[in-house]
DNA sequence: CTGAAAGCGCTTACAG
DNA sequence: CTGAAAGCGCTTACAG
C-alpha cells in the first residue's frame, strides 16, 4: 500500500495553503478560477481523494443514509421478499443520485435493533423498511421517536405518533381489485391474509375489498377471512385450510402476491382450475407474478417512485424542511389468473 | 435535537480522564474492573455511542466494506437480477456477524465506476459483484489493482489478474446438467448463453455442457448456440431466433435461469410442449425457478455459503493474511422442466 | 481571494 | 492501572 497524500501534499505541490486546496476541491466560490484548476489537477494528478472520517467529523454530518431492513421471524435466511429487494434497488439509486451514501443493515423484528447508526454519527438518518408484526414494531419505532433519531418508513400512516411514512393507497388498490374481479362475475371471496392492527397495509387492503363487496351489494362472509403473513408457505397453508374447510368461494384475495402465488399452488394441488374454477389476484407485483402459470393480476406499488419519496423526504427532515406522510396510488396490473 | 455527550462528559460524570473512558469503552483489559463497570453504566444512562468518525479517523480504518454491484448497461431500473439479490443478502448477514457495517452502491457497467470507498477511508476493501461483459468489466479490474484497492470478487477465476475470486465451479455444474438431460433421453442440445471470453461464467457452462455431450458421444452442434445476456428478453429473444431458424433440437440448456425463463416463454408462445417436445434448464436457482410453469431444474448456487467466503476473504485481505480464490460446488436441484 | 489557527471527538504512545 | 498530551485530516470562522 502506497501512503495516501493528504490536503497538505496537495498544498506543498500547488504553492498555496491547506486551506485553499480544501476550498478548491469543493468548488468554494471564494476561492480564484486559476488556483482552483491547479489545484484540482493536482489532486488528480497524485489520485487525492478527500479523507470522509475527517471531514465528517469536522463538518459533523455525514452524507450517510442507513437502511435498516427487517425481516419476520418466521423467514430464513434464504429469502427476502421480492418486494422489499426492489425497495431496496429504487433507495439505493435515488441515494447515489443526491449524492448519498447508503449503508444497509437486516435485522431481525425479534431481536433489539442496533440502530446506532445515526448516534454514532455514520448516517444522518435512517430509512425503515421491513415487514412482520406491526405491534412488535411499533414498540421499536417509539423508541426511536424517543431518542430523537431521524428516520422515515415504508408503510401504511400511523395516525397516533409523529412519524412520516411514505405508503401505497392500499385501500382503494384493495378496492379496484375486487372490483374487477366483481365485474368479471365473481361472487364468493376469500381473502388470505392478516385482517387487524397486526399488519396495517393487509387491513387495508381487506377494508378497501369490503368496501368493494358492500358497493356491489355482496356479502362479507368473515370464515372466508383467513390469516397469513406474507410468504408463499403462508399462503399455501392458508388456502389449504379454507379448501379443507368446505366453504365454497370462487375467487381469492391474496393480500400479497407471495400469499397469492402460495394459494394458488394449493388450488392446483387440490385440482381446482385457476381462473376456471376459482380465480385469483395478489398484491405489489414483484417480478415472479409474471411467470406463475397463470400469470397473476395484482395491484403494482411504484417501487421506483417509492425510493425517491423516501429518499426525498429524509433528507428534507435532515434539513430540517417541513415534510409529511405521503400516500401514493397502486396501478392494476390485469394477467390471466381472473379470467380476463 | 439534544446535543450528544462526548467521551469528556462521561469522563467528567465518572471522575476519571478522558483516556479512560476511552479504554473502558473498548473493553480495554488495561482498565480496572470497577471503574470500566461504572464508566459503561454512565455511558449507557447518557446513551453515549462513540462517534465514528472521530474514531475512525484516530485509528485509521472504518471497520466498512462497500458493495459495489454493477449492473449490465441493457437492464432497466425495475429489476435487478435476482440471484444478485439474494447474494446481497447474505453478504449484508455476513457482514453484520462479523461486526461490519456494508455501504452498497449500484454501478453501471459502462460508467465510470466511483469506486473511492477505499480511496476516501469509508470503507476498509470492496466486494465486487455483477454481470456484463468481462472485456468492459477487465479494465475496471486493472484499475483497481493498479489503484492497490482491497477486493474481493464472485466470478470465475481470472488466471492472468492477481484477484482473489469466489466463484462456482460452472464447468461442473453445466456437466451435470447435461448429464442429467442425456440420462433423460435427449439427444440434440441448444445451448443459450454467451460462450466466449466476454462472459466467462457461461462460458465454464458451455464447456462443462460440451465435454458432458463428447463423453457420451454426442455431437456438439455450433448452430444450437445463440449468445444471450442474463435477462428474460435476452432468453426470449435468442429461443425465438432459434426456433425460426428451423433447426431441430429436444433440449434447450439456458445459462442462467432467466435466460431459460425466457425461452420457456419462447416455447410456450410456439405450442411447443415442455417437457414433452423439448426439456429445459437453467442455472442459479433463482426463486422464480421454483414458480414457473414447469417448475426449472437447475443448478443451485450456494448464495449463503458465497457471501461467508466473500466476506471472509476480504477480511482475510484487509488484514494481511494469506487468502486465495475459492471455487465452491454446485448442487443439481430436479424439477419438472426436463421430464423425470 | 488567501492564509494561520482552532478544533471536530476520538485513540494511543508515553510517562508515571 | 491511570492521566496528560499529541495528533488523525479535514472545515471554517477570523483576519487580512
Amino acid at each position: 500500500m502506497k501512503v495516501k497524500p493528504t490536503s497538505f501534499d496537495i498544498a506543498y505541490r500547488a504553492g498555496v495553503s491547506q486551506s485553499t486546496v480544501s476550498r478548491a476541491l469543493r468548488n468554494s466560490p471564494l476561492v480564484n478560477e486559476e488556483t482552483r484548476l491547479k489545484v484540482q489537477a493536482i489532486a488528480k494528478e497524485l489520485n487525492y481523494k478527500v479523507d470522509k472520517n475527517a471531514s465528517n467529523l469536522r463538518s459533523q454530518h455525514s452524507a450517510t443514509i442507513a437502511l435498516l431492513l427487517f425481516e419476520d421471524p418466521t423467514s430464513d435466511d434464504s429469502l427476502i421478499n421480492p418486494f422489499f429487494m426492489s425497495m431496496l434497488g429504487s433507495i439505493t439509486r435515488a441515494c447515489s443520485n443526491q449524492g448519498y451514501d447508503l449503508l444497509v443493515s437486516f435485522q431481525q423484528m425479534k431481536n433489539d435493533w442496533h440502530a446506532d447508526f445515526e448516534d454514532t454519527n455514520k448516517a444522518d438518518g435512517i430509512i425503515l423498511l421491513g415487514y412482520g408484526d406491526f405491534l412488535d414494531y411499533e414498540e421499536k419505532l417509539i423508541q426511536l421517536i424517543e431518542q430523537d433519531t431521524r428516520f422515515v418508513r415504508w408503510g401504511a400512516d400511523v395516525k397516533e405518533l409523529p412519524i412520516i411514512s411514505v405508503g401505497c393507497n392500499n385501500f382503494h388498490g384493495g378496492y379496484q381489485l375486487t372490483e374487477h374481479l366483481i365485474k368479471n362475475n365473481y361472487k364468493k371471496f376469500a381473502f388470505i391474509g392478516s385482517a387487524s392492527r397486526h399488519s396495517p397495509e393487509f387491513f387495508d387492503r381487506y377494508l378497501g375489498h369490503c368496501k368493494a363487496l358492500t358497493d356491489n351489494k355482496l356479502n362479507i362472509d368473515k370464515v372466508l377471512q383467513i390469516d397469513a403473513v406474507s410468504t408463499e408457505e403462508s399462503g399455501h397453508i392458508a388456502a389449504c385450510k379454507l379448501i379443507e374447510s368446505g366453504h365454497s368461494f370462487d375467487a381469492i384475495f391474496g393480500a400479497s402476491d407471495l400469499i397469492a402465488i402460495g394459494a394458488m399452488r394449493a388450488l392446483q394441488e387440490h385440482d381446482i382450475k385457476v381462473p376456471e374454477d376459482v380465480a385469483i389476484v395478489g398484491f405489489d407485483d414483484i417480478p415472479m407474478a409474471s411467470f406463475t402459470f397463470p400469470t397473476l393480476t395484482t395491484a403494482r406499488q411504484n417501487t421506483t417512485l417509492a425510493g425517491e419519496l423516501l429518499v426525498d423526504s429524509l433528507l428534507k427532515l435532515i434539513k430540517g424542511e417541513e415534510v409529511s406522510t405521503t400516500l401514493m396510488p397502486t396501478s392494476l396490473v390485469i394477467r390471466k389468473s381472473c379470467g380476463s
